[in-house]
Formats: C-alpha cells, structure tokens, sequence
RNA sequence: GCUCCGGUAGUGUAGCUCGGCCAAUCAUGCAGGACUCUCACUCCUGCGACUGGGGUUCAAAUCCCCACCGGAGCACCA
C-alpha cells in the first residue's frame, strides 16, 4: 500500500556507466617516470572497480613515448604493476607504448595517405604565430606525396630534430586555438630508457594515446579534466581514420591536505635532492609509503569509491582514509606500550614486579607480561602538568601519588583498577627501563622513545601504541625498533 | 588574448539527465553523552550546505540568462 510511490534510492557508489552493459574495456595509462601517487591509486582503483562491476578486461598501458621531459624510469613499470596488485586491481592485460612504435608508424602513414595529416616545417614560434591568427602554415597544402617523401626524411635521419613534426589536420579556424591542426609526432634522438635509440621518430600524447585506445578496443576512458581538449583533438584523428571514439568520464583535479599538490615530477626532484629517503619516505604522497605505514589497500579502495568520479577539483584529507584504515585495522592491532620522549620516574611502595596487559582491549587476544619495577619511563607529553599530591594510574599496574616533580617521584597507593576508576583518576601508559628504543616515522616528522621489549616480536605488523596511534613495524634491529605511522 | 569545464555543510559526496517525494543523502570532521584500566573501537545525540542576482513555472538545488569565484587547455610534456 505504501509503495506506490518510487521512492529514489540515494545512488551508492560509482555512478553507472553508459553502454556497459556488455562488459567493458578500460585502461589506466599513467608514464612510468615514478611510482604510483595517491592520484594514481585514484584511477587504478576506479578503472578497476568498473571492470569488476560490468565484467571486461582492465589494461595496464604505459604512455612512455617521451624520452626526454618526462623520462621513463626503468624500476617504474614494476612498481606499478606491483602496486596494481596490492591495491587489488591486477591488471589483464599490460601494454607498453614504446613497443608498439611501428603500429604508430603504420597508422601514421595510412593517415598521411589519406590527407589527414601533414608534415610540418614550421619552426615552433612560427607556427603558434599562424596558428593563434587562425592561417593555415605553408606546409598545410602539401600532398600526400609529398608528406610521404617528408615523413620518411624524419624516419630516415635527413631531417633533425626540431625541423619537423607531423600534424594532423583538424580546423585551422576552429574557435578554440588548442585544437588547431595539433602534433603527433616529433623527432628526439636521445636514447630511451627500454629501447635505446631504435628510433627517431616519436608520438606525442594525443596520437599514441588516442591510437592505442582504438586498437586496444577501449570502450570507456576515464581521465582528468585537464585532457578534454585531448579528446576533443583526437576526435579529428578518429574522423579521418573512420574510428569510434570509447565514451568519456572526465574528473578534476585532486590536492590533499595532508600533501599539498604534488606531481611526480616534481616529487622525483626533492627525492634526488636528497629531501627524502626513498619513494617509500613516511612523507611520500605515494602506494608504497602509504603501504609502509601500514595503510590496508582495501581502506583506499573505500576511499576512492566514495569519492566518485565528479568533474570538480577537490581537496580532500587523508583523515577519511585514515578512518576507513582504524576500522578495519583496530580489531587486529596489538596494544602496546610506547613512550615517546621518555621522562624517568621513581616508584616507592610495592611495585608489582610486572603488568599482565591484555593485547587488546575487548578482543580475546592474550595477554603480554611487561617487567616493572620502582624505575620506570613515562611520556614527556604526561608530565607537563603534574604537580605533587597528583594521583594517577599507570595503566594495567598501579595507582601512584605524585610526591615530587624534578626528578619525578611518585609512590604506590594501591593496583586495583577499580580504585583508579573511583578516584577518577587519569591512565597513563609507561615503558619498563630496559625497553626497547623505538624511532617513528611520521607524515610529519620523527617521534623517539622507549617501547616495551615485545615489540620486537611485531615486526610488519600494524599494531597500536597505545594513546600514541597505529604504526607499522617496519624494521627490528639490534638496537632500535623503526616504526612507520599510520594514524592516530 | 582565445577556448573549455566546474561551483550542495569544515572536507568529500547523493540528488541535477526526465522540476514537485529535498524544511536536501551518506561519510568524514567537530561538540556532547554511553561503553572502556588508551585520547582506539562501538553506540547515541547534536552542529553544519543548495555562490549571488534575475527569469520560466502552480512549483527550481534541479531548466534559461547574467555576475562572481575556482580549475584547465592554447607544448616538437604526460
């Protein structure tokens, strides 16, 4: 009876996508000049997730065609399909573009028979002056022939670099300037990073990209809103080869709080300035540094999906990763304690000779033993306001009174918790003096101090410090404990 | 200069295609409370938005126009 009505379903997760009901092929066509960034993650992911969701094949494409401005990095291609696979998005199929080189040179020539496009002897200057003023360059009326026999002067070395490039003829009057008679191919004679200098003749973007699409059989594209005008030019190229262009989804650009903007580029930069210790530096805005700090793959993925795929530019926190990760990571993290900048306090009284503390709160994981004892450690951050005739509970051993401040002194007065909890007093976690000397690497800094011995048995595991945040236990050395932090 | 795209709470997001079910969804954040030997987890309550102005209409977050704000392209980069 009181259905009648269609009541809206607010939309949960990605919107749909247009003709993909029979399956989809989709690509992520990132240029191997680095390793996967959080953006990266953004377009693994959501490729990914439609793909699942409509079933079809997920390309891994390497857009490297440039050996110079954007060099290639040989490490790279493994690390993205390395990440891929982490992030739960293996690919199907991997494509690398400075493969297929000949297939372009192939589809270069059918287009140059066809008229759709010429070689250009321009020089750059010259040509963006007749461009911006709507007129057509000198070069434009060539014949195919004669674009032919010029082609192959790039190809054969009789041309240098900088002397021509093939454009593809689109509207020279066209209204927007971007999408006047574009390039598609240039020379560079420097060596590339997988193939050497097997070739002289190299596609840009739009030519490389827009050709692997169609020959891939890429149904939809998803990219950012900065290529629209790629689309909108490489529509020229599908017109004059009879092709059909894959259906579009646009998003804008994202910054993150807790990053700033980054570009890869310029990330490689500080990198090799020597302003981090590696791509996987706690600070890095990248998969791996995230994975390092002990961030599940599968919180990003919820991230992403809720962040959908919408054409504004946002700026978004890590804070809902962060949220997504304590969830899944609480129930399975180990409590321990860790006191960061260790302040020294004497205990007077009956100390128990160790504290049996549960490894998790309300979970039955166990428990640990942590020796005591009348010296123990307690964070510099807990100190600050304690005066004498204080009283607080060192947790999961006992109650103490505050008798003096520098150096802290302190006495037993009672260990039954329940005690504490009437007295209302505050918990505080401490370290036993023969701990364990533990660095945390944080997004924003390095934390030192002493943590209980049983950390080591923790190594690559996420565990909580309690009252500190989640960390990943990244390395046991003899003499230090390295953790990398998640999140509080 | 020319061109294109966008603008829902602090941050994201749903709703906008086919105007009424929207005194606007969900998450995160923040505030308060419950639970708890952690400032974690869980649960409860609360806070908080349709950029502005015109127009069309019985009715506009949704359609049209203008303004403002933000982003992007006009590379022999991706």
């Amino acid at each position: 009876m009181a259905e009648l009505g269609v009541k809206k379903e607010p939309d949960k997760g990605l919107p749909g996508l247009e003709g993909a009901k029979g399956g989809v092929v989709m690509r992520f066509a990132p240029n191997p000049n680095g390793p996967p960034t959080i953006g990266s993650a953004r377009g693994i992911i959501i490729n990914s997730e439609y793909v699942k969701r409509y079933g079809g094949k997920l390309l891994l494409r390497f857009d490297d065609t440039d050996p110079v401005n954007k060099r290639p990095m040989l490490e790279a291609y493994g690390w993205y399909l390395e990440d891929s696979k982490w992030l739960g998005s293996v690919p199907d199929e991997v494509v690398i573009a400075s493969d297929r080189l000949p297939k372009y040179y192939e589809i270069a020539r059918e287009l140059i028979r066809r008229g759709g496009a010429y070689v250009c002897r321009c020089d750059q200057a010259s040509f963006k002056a007749l461009k911006d003023a709507a007129k057509p360059c000198p070069h434009r009326g060539q014949s195919p022939e004669e674009n032919m026999a010029l082609w192959k002067d790039m190809m054969n070395g009789n041309l240098a670099p900088g002397e021509a490039v093939l454009r593809v003829k689109t509207d020279i009057v066209h209204k927007d300037p971007a999408l006047r008679d574009w390039a598609a191919f240039r020379i560079v004679t420097a060596d590339h990073p997988r193939v050497g200098e097997r070739y002289r003749v190299w596609p840009l973007l739009d030519f490389e990209s827009g050709v692997e699409d169609h020959l891939l059989g890429v149904t939809h594209i998803i990219r950012g809103k900065d290529l629209m005008d790629s689309e909108r030019r490489q529509r020229y190229l599908y017109e004059h080869m009879g092709w059909e262009y894959p259906t579009t989804i646009h998003w804008g650009r994202i910054k993150i709080h807790q990053f700033g903007s980054f570009s890869t580029s310029a990330l490689r930069r500080a990198l090799e300035a020597g302003e981090y210790s590696g791509w996987d530096d706690a600070r890095m805005p990248t998969v791996r540094a995230l994975r390092r700090r002990g961030i599940r793959a599968e919180a990003l993925r919820k991230f992403m999906i809720d962040l959908g795929v919408g054409e504004t530019d946002i700026s978004i926190s890590m804070d809902s990763v962060y949220a997504e990760n304590r969830k899944i990571v609480d129930p399975e993290a180990k409590r321990r304690f860790f006191v960061k900048d260790p302040v020294p306090l004497e205990v007077e009284g009956n100390v128990p000779k160790a504290a049996k503390a549960p490894f998790h709160p309300t979970l039955n994981l166990g428990f640990r033993d942590i020796p005591a004892g009348s010296k123990l450690l307690v964070s510099g951050d807990d100190v600050t306001d304690l005066k004498a005739g204080g009283k607080l509970r060192l947790k999961d051993l006992c109650n103490i009174e505050i008798v003096a401040i520098d150096p802290l002194r302190s006495r037993v007065i009672g260990t039954d918790p329940h005690q504490a909890k009437e007295m209302k007093l505050r918990i505080i976690h401490w370290a036993p003096t023969d701990g364990v000397p533990v660095r945390v690497m944080r997004p924003d800094g390095v934390d030192t101090g002493i943590g209980e011995a049983g950390i080591r048995d923790d190594l690559d595991q996420v565990v909580q410090f309690e009252r500190y945040g989640f960390v990943r236990i990244d390395s046991v050395a003899e003499g230090e404990i390295v953790a990398y932090f998640a999140h509080r």
